[in-house]
DNA sequence: TTGACTTACGTTAAGCGTAAGGATA
DNA sequence: TATCCTTACGCTTAACGTAAGTCAA
């Protein structure tokens, strides 16, 4: 299993056929078929169907496995490349949508770039040195770091934390409460916005793989045009407490069970220097 | 970074010797050389001293990736190999010395080899189909999963959910609480029993970077034995509720904050017929 | 001198491209 | 027939072992 293997198989995947790849991958057709042949001779199985080109149960399998492994690989070179480098002056910052509000906290006078990235984008980025630091929002348990997608040693550092709230309209009865069990909420008109709020996949994992069907799904990163949709009644979203501040046709009602946070962690590898 | 090299690489670390490694891998040692300037020119960074035989910086960074690495690598190959192979009829579990508890629960007729394994290794053996199951106990957030090595896709089960206590002298000051703040403790007297208690750097991990220094470490598996020590005097454990009972020397005062529980989860690979 | 890693070199095998050979729509 | 994957074949290069070379204790 050559790591060249592996990733022109996935390329083949990707792209649902073998000449795309070989186009994409500077190889020739042939190549790209010796690459897949040899694999599927190591691992003793078909892992595409030819013609259409698609993968077979054990090549998506495999495909499970080659994303994350191939990631490592640049992981672990880029680590090593970094030592040797020369620490950058300006750092280059990822953040993700909801986690700009910790923003503010960097020192000026050190950063260089900032980019927001989709959440999950971020800890391969810092792992593979495109990124001398991630800003990652999520939720969680009060005392549990949050669950990243493994791409290497990390080092993680709370930064931020606010009370995770839902966001309601106005006039909503439940917006008069202090506080809202999600579990109750879970048959309730959900917008899932993956890349605002705590997608609703989240909730699920956290509260027990209930409903919280999506009725509307909004693929922005714009809290305030999400809150203008939870405002018209048009669903419920989960967000930190600060979000939702600073409306008066909005309220967010803190999640009290069960107990959650929101939370904004700084993601960096050993061999960056703290800034945090 | 081809995984021989690196297969190479970790042998010749863990030898520190390149004799030895060519030896166990069944190279000759001429070999192993090459395949060390191999990895040290493609990396652009010497990876171990000689004389003796020492990984570098880098090295030591190249380790931490390493293994993981292989791992999955391992894992992947398993992963697919099982597709193919009929299930076998009796299964091989493996357990943590804390989740025994739960091997009851296991169809009599299904199981047929059950091995107590340490906690870290068990994610990994079931990835590599070493096991058909995994029986995982651990400390978390109520609402939280348990905090695994990644090894591959792996799903898990609640099992069995237990407050998590703390194991006191039965005479001791805080024994007739009813409730106890974990930080307050975070200055008392620790054993660390990593294969039997929740270890302390577990501790710290969900408690912040506190104290929970340990004054006496005991790496057997035995709850009576690591209990007699708890009621002698020598130490605190945290431990789930249920292995304290039946004692009277010992009392298991139950963490109110922050709130965690002790949990066994069931571990099985997407290509394992359902158990639990 | 001896033990242990490195280097030189010849052999073998693997990887790639060119080009011819199927198979399918 | 056109497209796309596979196979045959030759070239090049990388991998391994043998054996000689180098270095430190």
């Amino acid at each position: 299993m050559d790591p060249h293997l592996l990733r022109t198989f996935v390329a083949v995947a990707r792209h649902g056929s073998f000449s795309a790849a070989a186009r994409e991958l500077g190889y020739t057709q042939s190549a790209v078929s010796q690459h897949i042949a040899a694999l599927e001779s190591d691992l003793g199985t078909a892992l595409l169907g030819r013609r259409p080109v698609a993968p077979t149960e054990a090549g998506e399998r495999l495909l499970e496995h080659a994303g994350p492994l191939l990631l490592r690989l640049d992981a672990a070179r880029a680590d090593i490349a970094r030592l040797g480098a020369a620490p950058s002056a300006r750092l280059t910052v990822g953040v993700s949508p909801l986690a700009t509000g910790a923003l503010d906290r960097l020192p000026a006078d050190r950063t260089g770039l900032i980019r927001v990235l989709d959440r999950a984008a971020i800890p391969a980025a810092v792992s593979s040195g495109e990124l001398d630091l991630g800003l990652v929002d999520g939720m969680t348990g009060p005392s549990d770091p949050l669950p990243l997608p493994e791409t290497g040693p990390l080092t993680a550092t709370v930064v931020e934390e606010s009370p995770l709230c839902v966001a309601l309209p106005a006039g909503h009865p439940l917006a008069r409460r202090t506080g809202l069990c999600l579990p109750d909420l879970a048959d309730a008109l959900w917008i899932d916005a993956p890349g605002t709020a705590v997608p609703l996949d989240r909730l699920r994992a956290v509260c027990g793989p209930g409903a919280y069907r999506a009725r509307l799904r909004y693929e922005g990163t714009d809290v305030q045009g999400l809150l203008a949709l939870v405002a018209a009644g048009r669903g419920l979203a989960t967000l930190p407490g600060a979000a939702v501040a600073g409306r008066d046709d909005v309220v967010g009602v803190p999640v009290v069970a069960p107990r959650l946070v929101h939370r904004v962690e700084a993601l960096r590898t050993g061999a960056g220097s703290p800034v945090f």
